[in-house]
This record gives C-alpha cells, structure tokens and sequence, in this order.
DNA sequence: CTAGGCTCTGTAGCCAGTACAGGCTCAAGG
DNA sequence: CCTTGAGCCTGTACTGGCTACAGAGCCTAG
C-alpha cells in the first residue's frame, strides 16, 4: 500500500491534482489568489488535504470547464459558502454567463462565415493572387 | 489647419492611432513585436508614418478582428511581403485558422447547452437549493 | 511666456495559468 | 546505513495580447 508508512492517508498536493485533473502548479495558483484555502500543513511543511478540498477543486474544474472565468468561480463559491447565497443569485450570475458564451458563438460564427466564403474564393494555386490576401488587404 | 506648421503632413503615431483604429499604446507594442515596422522618425525623434504604414496596420486589424494569432499575422504578412507566399499557402493557413474557430464554437455550443439546460432546472427563487450548484457539485 | 497637450522611453499590470531553479524530505534498493 | 531518485517546498519568470502609467522632452495657442 503506497500510504503505509504515513500515519493517516494524507492527501497531498499530488494526490489532489490525480483526483481532480488539476494541473499541480495550479492547486497552488489556486490557492495563491484565493480560490483554493490554505490547507493544513504536515510537521514538514506539506499541504494535507482532504475530501472537501477534493470535492471544492472539482467544483472549481466544472466551473472552468464551462468557461465561468476564476471571478465568477470566486462568486459562486462564496455563494455555496454563504448562507446568503439563493438559487436566484446563482441564475442570475449563470444568465449573465450564458449571454456572454452566446455572444461569443455569434461573433465566432460571423469570424467563420467570412473567413470561409473569402477561403472558397482562393484557387488555391501556386500563384501570388489570393482572394484572403485581397481581403484583408481591401479598405473595409 | 492642423499640419501647417510641419513641413510634410506626416502621420504621427495617434494620426495612425486615428485613421486604423488601432490603439495609441498597441502600435508600439506592435512595433516592440515586429508586427509593424520600425517607422523613420523626425529630427525630434517622432515617429513619421505614411500610407503604406496605414494600409499595414489596417491588415493587421482586419486579420486581428477575424480571430488570426498575432504568430498567424505574422506568418500572413510574411506571406504578402515575400515573393515565396502563393493562394496556397494562404489558403492552408486560412483553413487551419477556420478548423480551429470552428473547433471553439463547437466547445462554446456544448458549454451554451449544458449551461442554459441548468439553468432552466432553477427556480429562480429565494432559496438556498440550486440546480446550478448541485450540478457543480455534482461528480462528473 | 506659459499652460496644456502631444510625444518619447521603460516598465508594470491584467488573466489564467505553466515552468523552472534551488533547497528539503522521504522511501526504497544495495 | 547510505545513496539515489522522487516528491515537496518556495519564489520567480514566462506566455499572449494588450493597456496604463511615470517622468522626461517638445510644440503650439493664447
């Protein structure tokens, strides 16, 4: 057993990032600007962990994986934290998000759209004319 | 008349800031990354623009609004000045540049639909109990 | 002649990490 | 028991694509 010789099966920063898929330099950003607590420390200075930083840095990683930026992280963590905190609260912070990916998606398609229809009208030949080249280079 | 005191009508940096729209600070970075060129400058040591620094800072933008890498631009401009560049290779680095927007709308369409379904589990109201929350808290 | 606005330079900050150097500590193999 | 390599600790520098600011010089209108 690989924990054998510690006393409690301490989770470390290691151990932290397997469980959680979190890069290990970033546990420690994490911690740093404040998302992460201070975990406890061993008699030799190292972080122990345990279930409910696991659970808080799974929380973090679903946030980030839907794009909520580390502000709106620290948000909707100090809304979990709270008693304040009211599932309206939490609506209206994931509203606000979920107008900004949109927006994104329109201003992406609109990107892809020209960008293509200008790619379509290339030869693709091994000339220098090119009709991407004529468009960016063409007053707007 | 604003020029009638310098000899040529030369365009200073905030003229190109002006006539691109490209921010005052961001052209010199541009120049510190050698996107634009190092401009001659005055006796006084101002930088002195003229047409053709106005038509290049006006590609870069158009490439910027379109989601191009300031590495991609480069590589673009590398392709407009040198006699190397042909529609092809224009063309391939267009269509890696579509793939990889087409790529991020796809991310911003599946994080758009778990996002809204979510959301729509909310009541909205004054309590404490949340789908949003309990889907981030929630194991994957 | 002076006030203010422009220009110049270098540098620091933003976000969200990632990477690395240099120093401890720990566990397993010889 | 000792060495070796892995893991942990810290601070710091780097990325991209800017933006902002301080402190200097210059220029022009009133």
């Amino acid at each position: 057993m690989n924990n054998h010789h510690r006393k409690v099966s301490v989770i470390r920063r290691s151990d932290l990032a397997r469980l959680t898929g979190c890069n290990l330099e970033t546990i420690r950003y994490y911690e740093n600007i404040g998302v992460m607590p201070d975990p406890p420390r061993t008699s030799k200075n190292y972080r122990a962990y345990d279930d409910s930083h696991v659970a808080r840095l799974r929380f973090v990683m679903r946030s980030r994986d839907l794009g909520f930026t580390l502000e709106e992280i620290r948000d909707l963590l100090g809304l979990v934290d709270g008693k304040a905190g009211t599932c309206a609260d939490v609506q209206s912070l994931a509203s606000r998000h979920i107008e900004a990916v949109r927006a994104k998606i329109a201003d992406l398609q609109r990107i892809e759209k020209v960008l293509s229809e200008t790619v379509s009208r290339c030869t693709g030949d091994d000339v220098p004319e090119c009709a991407v080249i004529d468009a960016l280079t063409q007053a707007a």
